[in-house]
DNA sequence: ACAAAAGTGTTGAGAGTACACCCATGC
DNA sequence: GCATGGGTGTACTCTCAACACTTTTGT
């Protein structure tokens, strides 16, 4: 038995003093996913307050009486990005009581994709000399409770630097789910804007696995897949012949689901 | 915007009198899996106390100060069944502020895979019915904090009664991932127990898929994992040729882990 | 005409699926 | 010797991986 027997007191009330609700600490952690200069990168904040002040971690914040997870795992995302209407996932509970050395606190962690070339994110910075400011300011961040001079900056997702609290496995475990998911499932779409080339596309999946695919596999396998449609509009990258604009088809979307090709969940 | 702009206010101290930490309750929840009767069972309790007084559902209790997850998971699941050394993985965490009519109460999810045959666990009855009472007894189930009289019994995992709370989508769930995951993964062999014959797993998988596998094709697919390993033993079921029983070969499980066959996490 | 990226087919290997008969044992 | 489950092999299909050249555009 570890030290404390207690259990916790339940009271049906939920607005007025305490001991009222008496749980742990709720944190809402998220791993924001995007596609910059051909690698796979995280949005990380640089804490302003202890502990771990000046350490990078991920965006978060606490979650508020009477918020769904998701919704606060959106508001969130909204309010480090700005962005909303892009795919998110809840990815894992992380529970260990040492987490975080202020108390008790759970993290309940999400993937977010973002499409790459989203604008109203930080600019990439080479993160090791991150300089940027913040570059967006609707709430202002949550995470650094208190704290005043933060940073974001786009992280290579698989090169951070040193994450505080246990920040750094859940971004393991982030990248570990989106690679898994990549081949068998559709998220790989929500890395991408709305209208893409197919090298565009490519680029994308490579650089979350991190290595080079084939290009005549890559189209056909993609294509197979049914959920591509191609528009009217190219796009012509730099003096070159254009490329044919796709765009996912959401209408093909449930023979997938019956084959278990999409999200399982 | 909700109802509560409330942030909480966070200290330092964790012992002490209130305001100390604020956050929503946890209960952590369990899908304990089983196969009986060659058909996918889960293990429910009937609740003796309020709210749904007398509705099944999924067994679990709220975590405790100081108590990692996981630990929590193997704790109910100790004190449900009497087993230990399970498959146990994390699920999900569902946190509709709505889903427990009390106030708010998260809840991390677990499922858990029993060997078929494992003692210590309730005896199979048909659930609409259920007149088994408890068959365990060292720290007694937690679930219905305050309430007595429960039962314990196992449902058939895809048509199981009305269930208290969101436990249904719990359930749900679980059952999708572990389908899921015991083509990809080798999970499969958590539901069998140490010993066994290719038959026997066999039966267990098609309980699981909910619907027959070709023997041959079955015995190939498995075999070539390389992951089971010829014992001398053999088990004469009935009264006819015995068949021999394979061991699962964890030092061989690492080639698996390479090819991202093993559960992916 | 040339540079630069877009686009396109074929072949071989391995995995999955369908399918039917002989074997070892207890009675 | 027979009933019962144990155990085995082959042919077809499909998916995946490897591999190189022609086309279109802007300059």
């Amino acid at each position: 038995m570890t030290g404390s027997r207690m259990r916790y007191t339940w009271r049906m009330d939920s607005g007025t003093a305490c001991p009222k609700a008496t749980g742990p600490r709720v944190a809402v952690d998220i791993v924001i996913f995007m596609v910059r200069e051909g690698r796979l990168k995280a949005l990380l904040i640089k804490r302003g307050a202890p502990p771990f002040q000046g350490r990078w971690a991920l965006p978060g914040g606490f979650l508020k009486e009477d918020e769904g997870l998701d919704e606060a795992a959106r508001r969130e995302l909204r309010e480090e990005t700005g962005v909303a209407d892009v795919y998110l996932e809840q990815l894992y509970t992380f529970g260990n009581p040492r987490r975080d050395p202020r108390g008790r606190v759970l993290s309940v962690s999400y993937f977010a994709l973002l499409p790459a070339g989203s604008a109203a994110a930080p600019p990439a910075v080479p993160l090791r000399r991150a300089e940027n400011s913040r570059a967006f300011g609707d709430g202002g961040p949550l995470l650094a409770a208190g704290g005043d001079a933060e940073e974001a900056a786009w992280s290579d997702a698989y090169d951070p630097p040193q994450l505080a609290f246990d920040h750094a496995a859940i971004l393991d475990y982030a990248r570990q789910r989106l690679r898994w998911k990549l081949d068998w499932t559709t998220v790989g779409f929500g890395l991408v804007p709305s209208r893409f080339t197919l090298t565009e596309l490519q680029r994308v999946f490579e650089a979350v696995l991190g290595k080079r695919l084939d290009k005549r596999n890559f189209r056909r396998k993609v294509l197979a897949l049914g959920v591509l449609r191609p528009t009217k509009g190219s796009r012509t990258e730099g003096l070159t012949r254009p490329a044919r604009l796709f765009e996912f088809s959401a209408a093909k979307f449930e023979r997938l689901r019956e084959r278990g090709v999409l999200f399982p969940f």
